[in-house]
DNA sequence: TATAATTGTTAGCCGTGTCTAACAATTATG
DNA sequence: CATAATTGTTAGACACGGCTAACAATTATA
């Protein structure tokens, strides 16, 4: 309950606007305004105002009517976010197995709001789950392990995998 | 990314309210204006205002200088953010191994935002490692067992743990 | 290349949810 | 029970992050 956080710097809404403008410019490739409105499912002047934030902040480079870069602190920013995405995404769908539409749309709106403490913890248990996927006896002690030491119990090979279904 | 979301019906600072009036009317204690705030972090006149909302949405009662309580519907509400709640702090503290107050935390930010699938797997996950806890092999399949069929397999009973530590 | 289509920006509005300052009601106490 | 302390409310401001309408720049095409 009690709201005492150490905030965030970004926002919610600042960090989707990077998280999209990093995918979008994946290999090089020129981002639009266009596209930003269209993923994050906003119409283009809240786009065009989240740039002129974002630029004021020098986590976006922008000139009017003209390219859309994230500068190195930005890309940092959105590098994160995006880590924190992938590992919430997996965790849902891989862990729990929730359907990738709905793990999708769950991590985006955890990513803005999750401990860093919980976020490592939850990547070390879907780490875990995968890679000690089946054979793996006595589970919570051997996470217990694998928190602890770093590494899987002897016993957690997937040598000693027995196939159910 | 994309937000294309079925929204919930209260807004999320709605529901810290609701949960936290909920909480502090437990066994028929009179609620404060005062109180409510301390427990939220947030000056008076946000309650007031909050209250005044909550009022017009029919979810709670109020009136002026006087009695605070939940109506029915308001009742139903807070006790829907309370169970999500519990089931988000159990599965931090219990299933990731966090600390209470961080596990507290994050749940009061996640219990806003989760999807109602995503809720129902992690209580039952909890459960699941809840109520196999130690001598149980094969992880994962046994989970995709106890989501299959509502309950633990065979060989999940408590009677073959072996303590470790 | 002139004009049409598309994309982007500006200006200004709105709802949410906070806040402070000032005032009002209630409650406690000398 | 009068007054001081506490609690609660109102009024008004502000930041955020959306939106629409109108206009400007860019790009495509007849």
């Amino acid at each position: 309950m009690v709201k005492q956080e150490a905030q965030r710097e970004q926002t919610a809404s600042m960090e989707d606007y990077l998280e999209a403008i990093a995918n979008l410019g994946e290999g090089r490739k020129v981002v639009r305004v266009k596209q930003i409105s269209e993923m994050l499912g906003v119409k283009m002047p809240s786009v065009t105002s989240a740039l002129k934030k974002l630029s004021e902040r020098e986590l976006v480079e922008h000139e009017r009517y003209g390219h859309i870069k994230l500068t190195p602190e930005g890309d940092k920013v959105a590098r994160d976010v995006i880590r924190r995405h992938k590992a919430l995404t997996r965790f849902f769908a891989q862990a729990l197995g929730i359907n990738k539409e709905t793990a999708e749309e769950d991590a985006c709106k955890i990513e803005h709001v999750i401990s860093s403490l919980s976020m490592e913890r939850l990547v070390k248990f879907v780490e875990f789950i995968e890679a000690c996927p089946l054979g793996s006896a006595n589970f919570p002690s051997r996470y217990e392990y694998y928190l602890e030491h770093g590494e899987l119990p002897r016993d957690c090979s997937k040598r000693s995998v027995r196939k159910r279904k």
